[in-house]
DNA sequence: AATTTAATTAGTACCTGGTACTAATAACAG
DNA sequence: CTGTTATTAGTACCAGGTACTAATTAAATT
């Protein structure tokens, strides 16, 4: 024998792609598609270092919602349109379906928030800036598959201190806006 | 007694709420966290139809969200600590990379506010709740690996217009503050 | 063909996270 | 103090496994 029949070679492929294309398949379900015993089943499991069932539900599962749970990152939420560094710029944000409550499809108020606070943040001529305080108004429910136009202008500065206004838009109607008031920081 | 005993309908609300924000607890767990017995979790689940623990995970794993009830995952940023639904209520949040500025280490606003605002919304008793307005500050920065406990506090109650006080705390220092005008939307 | 080795199947004890049920006790209102 | 409700305890049973031992079957080597 080389290494390995090549009957099981053969059913391990299947296996792997049985599982893959549908991971919510007991063994006993296995055992029937690829006409073995359970066992056989469960050996090649082992072998194959796959998960059982309910091990491989958490997993998708799991990956389901960790990306729910957290708000876009990276260093800019939306996409950049236009910036002039110490001026102005916009930013957009397409709703998607991990944005809204799944009840009404309307967006959940942070994320017009994050959206907003990393434009302001953006803005400003500095290594970092860090937001001090802010006062928002969610003027229109924005809802799934929206297209957030945020435009953040500095009104004013002093020193370090700067305040942003952001005003966001969905097709010419304010949903949001916000005064930031953010705080350039010097790095070392 | 009227047709139910308070101890037992703010246990359910929780129960309701702790599955909502975590569909990955099993009644072990739920147990612990609301300190009655393993049956006692059960029958409240029997009583408002809630699936078990690995119906739950495969409702997920699916994406069918739920067709049971309305449980909507993922719908706090954060993990549910206590609350009282209608009243008060705690989430902790802790700061990953993701959510800080590479630069610094320092968590970007919006991660805070996402934390407060979804926390705020949780605490209204109606099908859906959505923020009006704010007014946040963020008094110290957060770093990398912070714990943030989130203390949200109903202060006033107009009809469906709710003021919410959120104070964020990192070992007993204050670190953010907000006041969330919220509104309970009705559902058809 | 006989033997050796690999592969498969069978069977057992045990595990988690439950359901469904019965029974006993605790809490509380009238 | 007595009913009612609520909670806890305990049992049998289930799915879908792990981990192990032992027996059987298939295939390869001598």
């Amino acid at each position: 024998m080389t290494r390995k029949s090549t009957a099981k070679k053969e059913r391990h492929q299947k296996l792997v792609k049985f599982i893959k294309t549908n991971p919510f398949l007991t063994d006993e379900e296995l055992a029937e598609l690829l006409g073995v015993s359970i066992q056989t089943i469960r050996l090649d499991r082992l072998e194959l270092k796959i998960p059982e069932y309910r091990e491989r539900l958490k997993y998708v599962a799991k990956g389901d919602t960790c990306q729910v749970k957290s708000l876009s990152y990276g260093e800019l939420v939306g996409e950049l349109v236009d910036i002039q560094v110490g001026k102005s710029g916009s930013s957009i944000l397409t709703i998607n379906r991990d944005m809204v409550f799944k009840k009404n499809k309307v967006a959940r108020g942070h994320h017009l928030f994050a959206q907003a606070n990393s434009l302001a943040v953006a803005l400003i001529d500095a290594a970092v800036a860090l937001t001090g305080s802010a006062k928002v108004t969610f003027r229109q429910p924005v809802k799934l598959g929206d297209r957030v136009v945020a435009e953040a202008v500095i009104v004013d500065n002093h020193d370090k201190k700067y305040r942003v206004s952001v005003i966001s838009k969905v097709k010419d109607q304010v949903v949001f806006e916000g005064l930031f008031t953010v705080f350039a920081v010097e790095e070392a």
